[in-house]
Parts: C-alpha cells; structure tokens; sequence
RNA sequence: GCGGAUAUGGUGGAAUCGGUAGACACGCUGGUUUUAGGUACCAGUGAGGCAACUCAUGGGGGUUCGAGUCCCUCUAUCCGCACCA
C-alpha cells in the first residue's frame, strides 16, 4: 500500500478479489427484495467506445448503490451479435462473422471487466449463440401457433448488380454503397408480426408505466399513432379495359371534408395499379418510375408531389353527377388506411400541393378566422360550408354526422386506424437467426419440430458472391421434411436483430436452461426489469417489440417488462480535418505555435464542431487509453461528472485530467488520517463545531443519496466535492473531533464506491472493517443533525433582495421586523415610506411592499 | 414536412414548492512551497461602477409582492421518421 494513488494496481487486485469472490453472482432468493438492473447489451463492434464506457458506468452506479441498500441485485450482460457489420467485415477482411464476431466478445468483455463493473458474467448470453437461438426459434413458433406471424408481400431496397437487399443506411442518395447501382424498390414475400393487434394494448399500457421518460412514452403513443376516420367506398364511374372491381375504398381521418374532393390518388403499389397498367403501357412506364422511388414519411411532406393521371374516374357519394378523376401518386403509402385517398385539397397541404400542380379544383369547406389564399392549406377550426347537410356544423360533429351518413347508404364504415405497421421480421441475410419454416414439395409451409432445432447457420458459406449466402447454399437449402421425408426447401430469410433483443432480459433469468427460453419460477422473481438503462435512438422500436413480446408471450402477472427507463445522452468531441479535408483523430493532433498540427502527416489542422463521437469522422478517444494512462475510476469518475446523464457530454482532455486528480486527493485524504481507524472512540455525541461539522456532513449525504436516487449523479458528484474540501478543511485536535473525522471518513468512503470502487475499496482497508465494503450498507442519514438552530431570512424590498438577517428558526414575522432595524440600508429604505403589504414566508423571505 | 428535445458566466453545469441566480468543477489571474517542469496549497474570478447600486438565465411580451422556474410568441441548435444497432 503506498502512499501515492496508483490505480494501475489496485484497479488490478480489486477486479481479482471481486472476480475469485464470485462477487457479483445473483441468485433468487425469495426472502430478498431483488433488483433487476440492465443495460442496453452491446453489439459487438470490436472495441468499446466511451457510449458504452457511459452507460455501463451510469448502470453500474446504480447496481453498486442498490445492493449497498440491501436489495438482491441483478445486473446481467450479454452480446447483441447478430448483425449487418460482422457481413460487412467478413467480406472486408475475408473472415467469418463468426470468428469476428467472437473475437470481438472476448476483446469487449476484456475491456468492460477492466472497467470494474459489477456484473453477474455467469449470466453472459450472446444472440448468436446457439443456445440462445435454438430457444428463439422455439419462440418464434409460439408466436406462429398464436397466430401472431404472418407472411405477406412488402417493399425492400433491392441492389441489382449485388443481387441483394440492402438496408437503409446501404443506401447513399439512392445507390448502393458498394456497388453504385441504382436502387429499385423490389417486392419480396416477407414474415410479420402482428404487432398491430396489440397497437391499443401497447398504447394504453403506456399510461401505467410511470418510471418512464415522458418523452419517451410520448414517442412511443405518437408512433403507434391511433387515429379514428371511415372507409368509404367510391364506385368506379369510368375506366378503360377490364377492371377486376367496381369499387376503389379509400381510407379518411377527415370524413367532414367530403364534400371537398376533388381527386383520388392510389398508392403506386395498390393492387388496382396492377391491373390498370396491364391494360396501358404509357401508364406502365411512369408507374415504375414512381414505385423505383423510396417512399416514406419524410419523402412525403418533403419531396415533389407527383401524379399519373389514369383513365379512371369515381363517383362522389354524395354530390350526384360528380367525377372525381384518380390518379397515381407518390405520397400514398400502402401500408396506411387503405393505400387510397380521396383528395380534398382546401384542408390538406399534400392534396393542396398536388392539386395545385395538377390544376385540380380547390373546394374550401371549412371556413374560420383564417382567410384561405389557395396555398396554405387551412387546417384549422371552423364550420362546415359548400357541403350541403353538413354546413354549419363544427369539425367534430360533421365528422360524426358524415360517417352516419356513409354507414347509412352501406357504402363504408366507422374504422380506427393505427399509424403502427406489422413488424416485418424477415432479413435476406446471412448473420441472423435461422427462421425455423420448410417448404415443403408438397406446397405445405411446415415449421421444424422441436427436437431438429436449432436450424443452424452453416459456417461453410461464401460471403464475396453476390446473393444472399443461405439462398446460395444448395446443401443446406434443399433438405427433408423430417415427417414424411419429402424434399423441401429451408426459409433462407433470417430473423431482424430486433428479435434477438426483444426478449433477452427474460433469458437473463435463466441463462442456462436448456429446455426452455426461461424458466417461469426465474421470471417470477426477478420480472419486471426495475431499472432499463440505454440510449434514447432505442425510444421507439427495440422499446416497443420488446412490450410486444413480454406480452404477447403472456407472462402471468407481466405485460410490461421495464419498470422504469433512463435514457441517456451521446459523448461527443471536437472534430478535426487538415488541410487535405480528411478527417482527423484527436489524438493525432498538437498545439504548436498557436496552431494546430496534425502529428503524423505534419499539415494544419481545423478545429470543427463538437459532434457525437463515430468513427468517420475519427472524433473518437479510445477508452482503453484513457483506462492505460489515468485508470477505470478516474474515466468513471469524469462520466458521472457536470453533464447531467441524460444530456449530452462532452469529452475533455482537462476534464479526465481533473478527474484523475481528485481520485488522487480522495486517496491522500484518507492515507494521511489512517491512523485515527486504530483507534476506537467513547464519543457518543457532539457539540458546537463538530456538532456542526457532522451535520453538515450528513446534510451532504442526504443530497447525494436523494440525488443518485433521480438520477442525478453530477449533482451527487458535486456534493462529494464539497465533502472531500469540507473533511479536508476540518481540523482535527481533540477526541471528539477525531470521532467526526472518522464517521464523515466512513461515510465519504462509502458514497464513492458505486461511482469509483476500486479507490473506495482500497480506502476501506486502511478503516480496519472486517466486513467488504460492497457489502456494507448504505449510511443511514442521521435526520436529527440537519436540524439547525439558526437560519438566514432573505430580506426584499418590493421583491428585490436588500439584505438579510440570521434568525432562530421558525422566528415569526414580527420577530423578523424586529431584526431588520440592525440592518442599516433597509432602515433606510424603508424611512418615510408606507409600507402596503408584507409577504412573509418563513425561514425564508420577508418581502417588504412599498 | 411531421414528431421529440435543448438554450443559465470564458467553459461544463447547480438552483425540492414560484422565494438569496451562478453551488461544484474546468479555465483564467495573483501568491506560497518543492521540483527543471507537470504537481500541491492559498486568494480572487458574471458584466458595468470608486461606491451606493444597476444590469444579467437565447429574443420579445404576459401573470405575480416576487419568474431560470408558470403562460403566449419568436429564434437557433440537436435527435427520430420503420432493413444501423
């Protein structure tokens, strides 16, 4: 033990007492109140980045400080490990994901370990695990059998020199990233669950979930997107060549702009745009423009309204004689209501864009404060005008009345529609958990019995051909039906990576088990997650399938699987780029001469904007040196200071610096007094200064538990700062002192640990305690020295702060009038002056009226 | 475009309830000690003013005895929009 603070050693013998120890193993244990702690599982990327080294501090604080507050702690973590990148690095690399991806665990696990997390590994679970997925193929046919799984035909970003399906982000302005070609919008037969029968479920559950980030569960309601309207039916009035049915439905949230329409418009990929260009091979041709065209919610508000006039025309239910023409457009979606729309231009501002593009006919039916200028749709309130027995009513009650109607002449009805879709599941890739379906010669869909699972991935496959390697593999495609021994074909989609995790929180329960994806008495106890720790870009989706699946697997007692979720904030840094515009890494990069210089390649640099850590713009600090030169404590340390956690932090060479100096000054601290734990005190009680000094302490203590509790550890950090300089200032010279050292030495000692353990538990040897400091309970706040017996009463003069004076506390206003005359300017201030009125608040403010 | 969030000194930020704005830290200035130096310690540090005091929480307006906090409005920045995880 040296007197200097060394934490390349004792992070060292701490991480191995803890590891032999078995520490941090959970165990049920009925008689204990558990605490169910989880962070985010990382995907296996290669290293970790200081977004990990964040979150797993923020969680791991919270796991210290439970357990200190006797609770069975749980704080598992996995691999989220199937996935796009390890692809992509195998045929970068011409390695296999596996071997990648595994190797890049062990490095990662490496690194968290070197960290000093308290986490359970004996629970450590990987996606891609075979056991892991053998239970997720299990999971899929439960769903399947609940009827929660089907297939239907949907759109995908398809590279045609690639051969294959390209994700989102593959996709740069509208070409493949690696082959350049233009992309075309394919339609491929695909599975889906039905997370839409659960769409009013999922969003009424929302309102339980009082743990949550409001802005969370508002993203969450808004995505799912309840709103009520009507089907309505327009009969076909005109068309050209033979036309399958006499109907178009189109779908409306605003039934009491009826009388406004002007126009239908068709998604280009409804299913009467199929037989319409059969029929017209003009038509033909534009359509696949406009169906090659990305379409989502962004491009539809944003990009240019486009439409192809068809030579058909519907008729308006209401207003007799009335055509409307139907066009084709690019700001229909399929998947929303019915894929079709009635145009009612006045009071939407797409059909007002399209319209006036087309010179369709604008009809204002609602009529309110704001005049109509033909270019602003009006959007407003108002009454109903030019629309025959709907005029004069308010929005509201013509919606009503106009669905009456509608329903009355059979030709719609009343509909609620979500803006939630079906989840689609299937990934023409590689790297993904095998979807446990044959098809069968026979035309039979089967799902492969229990005892033939897992479906497992083929490790002999080749990544560099183009296609998807599964489809490309003919010996593991083509296979038997294991019951009548036909020959069949293996579903060579896999399963999205938002499977893996919407239920991995449940297998951390019962890592191991064999038989089942988890073990029903496991669940019962440590179900539901108390504390979800993670990054706010998962608010929607990974959020809401994994509500989809604790439900949809009904777990008696459980529908919602995270009790409460914090959701923090990116670690960002400057950028740099030279003078040949790359970017640079900020460890490349010195001050010299009043300038900055990239060091390997000697060329000036710029310094840009700060912006979230990533690696193309190289604004990344490697944690692992941050660990090498200052420590785990003192990176754990500088996470948890000044930005509030949910907020975005930035990262500073000053402010690891400054970090690294406190651990240093907490271990001086306590070294320098180490010989007061010799001795044992008879002090049972203070006075006066210490009375004060030990109050103030626990004061302090008070703040920093309340203040972990929210969530708020740059607070409690703060508060730890100003104990240290207070225990630091306090000198010690008589016996009774000597106990206040020692007590606030104890208590600094133990609200540190959950944020910096290794320096803690090394402190906690020099107090001689038998017992391990992780196993210490919590100080318990001695609410009988926060009384004080004096207090400072603001003084203000017509609101404005004048003075103050200190006072008994719970003095009475007149008791406080008194005290002002010694106060020389408010004297003053208040001479030859009536005074109105007094607003008293007490042992805190007089507010003096003139 | 829609949806969500944020804005306080030179910097990160603090401020249970509407009640002393700027805690704590970084940086900066001056000093002390040891060292070649990093380090450690002490003092100062929102702006203006000799001072009394005035001004100050993105801009403008309002409610109130009193507003960083509540209401209206504007501006700027960031995030998400369904195959990245």
């Amino acid at each position: 033990m040296s007197e200097k603070y060394n934490p390349r050693v004792i992070e060292k013998k701490w991480q191995q007492h803890w590891a032999e120890l078995q520490s941090f193993k959970s165990e049920v244990n009925p008689k204990k109140e558990k605490y169910y702690i989880l962070e985010m599982f990382p995907y296996p990327s290669g290293k970790i980045h200081m977004g990990h080294v964040r979150n797993y501090t923020l969680g791991d604080v919270i796991a210290r400080f439970k357990r200190a507050q006797n609770f069975n702690v749980m704080h598992p973590m996995g691999w989220d490990a199937f996935g796009l990148p390890a692809e992509n690095a195998a045929i970068e690399n011409k390695t296999s994901p596996k071997d990648w991806t595994y190797e890049n665990i062990n490095t990662m696990k490496e690194q968290l370990q070197r960290m000093g997390f308290s986490i359970d590994w004996s629970r450590e679970l990987a996606t891609c695990d075979k056991s892991y997925y053998l239970q997720q193929q299990k999971l899929f046919k439960y769903f399947f059998e609940q009827g929660l799984i089907y297939k239907k035909e949907s759109l995908v970003n398809w590279d045609p020199l690639e051969n294959t399906v390209l994700a989102n982000e593959q996709v740069i302005d509208g070409k493949g990233w690696r082959s350049g070609a233009e992309v075309e919008q394919k339609k491929l037969s695909q599975w889906f669950f039905k997370i839409t029968d659960l769409a009013e479920d999922l969003m009424n559950g929302l309102e339980k979930l009082d743990g949550w980030p409001e802005k969370v569960k508002l993203m969450q309601q808004n995505w799912i997107g309840k709103s009520y309207g009507c089907e309505i039916d327009f009969e076909i009035s005109q068309h050209e060549g033979t036309i399958d049915t006499d109907k178009i439905k189109i779908f409306t949230t605003r039934p009491d702009t009826i009388f406004g329409a002007t126009f239908c418009a068709l998604s280009p990929f409804h299913p009467l745009v199929d037989e319409i260009i059969s029929n017209d091979e003009t038509v033909n041709m534009e359509v696949q423009k406009l169906r090659a065209l990305k379409i989502n919610e962004e491009s539809i508000s944003k990009d240019e309204k486009i439409g192809i006039k068809t030579k058909l025309s519907i008729k308006h239910p209401f207003i007799k004689d009335k055509n409307l023409p139907v066009y084709i457009a690019n700001f229909i979606l399929m998947d929303y209501g019915s894929g079709a729309i009635y145009g009612c231009p006045a009071h939407d501002q797409r059909d007002l864009d399209f319209a006036n593009k087309y010179n369709l006919e604008v009809i204002q039916v609602v009529d309110g404060d704001r005049d109509f200028d033909g270019q602003t749709a009006y959007t407003e309130d108002g009454k109903i005008i030019n629309s025959d027995f709907l005029n004069g009513m308010q929005i509201e009650e013509a919606k009503e009345k106009a669905i009456s109607e509608i329903e009355k002449l059979e030709i719609g009805k009343r509909t609620i529609n979500y803006r939630l879709r079906d989840w689609g599941i299937s990934r023409q890739r590689y790297w993904g958990c095998p979807i446990p379906i044959m098809y069968r010669e026979d035309g039979e869909i089967i799902l492969v019995p229990d005892e033939n699972l897992p479906v497992e991935l083929p490790e002999d496959v080749d990544l560099q051909k183009t296609g998807n390697p599964l489809e490309n593999h003919s010996s593991w495609k083509n296979t038997k039906c294991p019951e009548t021994g036909m020959n069949a074909i293996r579903e060579t989609d896999t399963l999205d990576t938002f499977v893996d995790s919407a239920w991995y929180f449940l297998r951390f329960c019962s890592p191991t088990l064999e038989t089942e994806a988890f073990r029903k008495s496991d669940i019962d106890y440590w179900m539901p997650v108390d504390q979800y720790v993670g990054g706010i870009e998962h608010a929607i989706l990974h959020l809401l399938y994994s509500r989809f699946f604790t439900r949809a697997l009904k777990l008696k007692d459980i529908d919602e699987p995270f009790q409460s979720l914090f959701t923090q904030g990116m670690v960002c840094h400057n950028t740099y780029k030279n003078t040949s515009g790359e970017w640079v890494y900020p460890d490349d990069v010195k001050f010299e001469n009043s300038k900055l210089i990239q060091i390997s390649k000697e060329l000036e640099v710029t310094e840009g904007p700060i912006e979230s850590m990533s690696k193309s713009k190289k604004n990344v600090i490697d944690p692992q040196s941050i660990i090498t030169n200052y420590g785990a404590d003192s990176a754990r340390w500088f996470m948890l200071s000044d930005s509030p956690p949910e907020r975005d932090i930035n990262w500073s060479e000053s402010g690891i610096q400054g970090s690294w100096k406190f651990c240093q000054k907490i271990w001086t601290l306590v070294y320098q007094n180490k010989h007061i734990f010799k001795k044992k005190s008879q002090v049972s009680d203070y006075s006066g200064e210490t009375k004060r000094f030990i109050g103030q302490i626990h004061e302090q203590l008070d703040v920093i538990t309340r203040s972990i509790e929210k969530f708020q550890m740059n607070v409690a950090v703060a508060k730890i700062y100003e104990m240290v300089n207070l225990i630091s200032k306090f000198k010690c010279d008589q016996e009774e002192k000597e106990e206040a050292l020692r007590e606030s030495l104890v208590i600094l000692i133990r609200v540190i640990e959950p944020m910096i353990p290794h320096l803690a538990e090394e402190c906690w040897e020099l107090t001689y305690n038998k017992k391990a400091l992780i196993d210490e309970p919590w100080p318990r706040v001695k609410k009988e020295l926060l009384v004080k017996e004096n207090v400072v009463v603001v003084i203000q003069v017509n609101g404005k702060r004048r003075g103050e004076v200190t006072i008994k506390k719970d003095a009475d206003e007149n008791a406080v009038t008194e005290k002002i005359n010694e106060v020389q300017n408010i004297k003053d201030l208040l001479e030859e002056q009536n005074i109105k009125k007094t607003i008293f608040v007490p042992n805190k403010i007089l507010n003096i009226v003139l």
